[in-house]
DNA sequence: ATCTGATGTAGACAGAGTCTAAATCCCCGC
DNA sequence: GCGGGGATTTAGACTCTGTCTACATCAGAT
């Protein structure tokens, strides 16, 4: 079993082995890459990781954010939000959950899966397999 | 109540009407655009209803197809489906109903609502109302 | 010290969608 | 029928997200 991301001590220095669990060799960008993602629940676009490095002095380039980010998704470290047409989101919760996506300011915030009982999903066409079930519930502010 | 899209008769001359009971008026452009995506109960990307409008030699802008379904969406003749990244779908099935998203070829599929019963919702923010739940299955060939 | 595969980089590139400023359309009063 | 004016359409420039390519760099094995 892989150690729990977005924990408390992901912001120290247990991210280099939080990598290797999932099988990425930590190099310098990587973990601070993980280090900005992972520090916190929070949803995060490739833009967003990108200027936070700036900010930290610890210029990445975009390509290896990119690269990054999708090596992260693949190997379970963080979870890749489809909310907006034109760009995606990076979740550092990869525990079963949900999303409300407020469409009048683009705020992502989570549901536990708990508060969406699914009685049952439907049979998948031939030939295929459910590989995740996403639940976007689109909200907007009533004032 | 407005009129059902997506019917049968849509393809012949019922569409200014049926633009008019949503509050559009149906010019040359809209109309043709309309005829496309409501033939049937289909999953178009703007680009693809671009490519349609020149092959039945009814060349329309670019800007106007994207005026045109930001329109329809928000009339609610056709409905937005976000399950990619990088582009927007737009679905000319408005009844509640949820998708099946194959990751693998990019195709839709059409889940009717009946088949997720969901016991209940979680309460939404303060401030917020829910404005739409969607629900997609990422699914994957097991070939 | 050297070789080699993995990793990182800048910058060119591609695709989706928006914006702007100018044309065109259509309806209305006259 | 004619002129005015708001709505609509248009081409093309532009922005933004993300990918690709070709080269540089790094780290471990020998």
């Amino acid at each position: 079993m892989h150690s729990t991301p977005a924990s408390a001590q992901n912001t120290k220095d247990a991210i280099p082995a939080l990598l290797q669990d999932h099988g990425i060799s930590p190099t310098a960008q990587r973990v601070e890459i993980a280090m900005i993602l992972l520090s916190e629940r929070q949803h995060l676009s490739a833009d967003q990781v990108l200027k936070r490095l700036d900010e930290h002095g610890a210029a990445v380039s975009k390509a290896t954010v990119y690269n990054t980010l999708g090596l992260f998704v693949e190997r379970s470290l963080v979870r890749q939000v489809i909310v907006d047409s034109t760009k995606a989101f990076y979740d550092s919760n990869v525990e079963a959950h949900h999303h409300f996506y407020n469409a009048d300011d683009g705020t992502l915030t989570d549901v536990d899966a708990a508060e969406v009982p699914i009685e049952q999903l439907p049979r998948v066409p031939e030939g295929t397999f459910a590989e995740a079930v996403d639940i976007v519930i689109r909200i907007r502010n009533t004032t």
